[in-house]
DNA sequence: ATTTACAATATGA
DNA sequence: TCATATTGTAAAT
């Protein structure tokens, strides 16, 4: 099930699955196409919360409601890891050691980037607010662009 | 089954 | 500043 989200920056497309939204792809960025065939009756309601959430995370703001997440897709430790990384407001950062800190996995700093990397719906599970230590920015699979200007319109300033 | 390469970090030289 | 050990995954051998 895929539907589309016509933003400032673009259009960004939804994918859900029957449990709720399974993945979440940047404007003109069309990785998978898998085949529609599911219809969930509630997709219409979540897409609009999805909508909602996402416009209000890219005008700096923090989502008032998010629609529930299919993270059916990952491994037990990144789904600890997506999990961290939902706590983290809007203006705030967390680096890659303090994630890892926060699953109880302290030494695993270098897997939480992994897991970052694997996260199927970047800006609503803002991995872009996840940066090295001494907040020098990290990489981003999407482009560095990406995470700059998010971070910017949070407030939040590079070092 | 083993080795590499990653969006890392702390430590020791 | 540079080398290295550590940790979870995925991809290559």
């Amino acid at each position: 099930m895929k539907l589309a989200i016509p933003t400032v920056d673009g259009e960004f497309t939804a994918h859900y699955s029957e449990r709720g939204l399974a993945q979440l792809d940047f404007a003109g960025d069309q990785r998978s196409h898998s085949s529609d065939t599911l219809a969930p009756a509630r997709a219409s309601e979540w897409h609009k919360t999805t909508t909602l959430a996402l416009k209000e995370i890219l005008a700096g703001k923090n989502p008032a409601k998010l629609p529930p997440l299919d993270l059916s897709c990952g491994t037990e430790f990144q789904r600890r890891v997506w999990n961290a990384l939902l706590k983290i407001r809007a203006g705030k950062t967390q680096s890659y050691g303090q994630v890892a800190e926060a699953i109880n996995h302290p030494r695993s700093t270098r897997a939480v980037g992994g897991a970052c990397g694997a996260n199927p719906i970047p800006v609503i599970v803002p991995c872009h607010r996840v940066l090295a230590a001494k907040g020098r920015l990290g990489g981003f699979s999407s482009g560095l662009d990406w995470k700059v200007k998010l971070l910017n319109r949070e407030g939040i300033q590079l070092c």
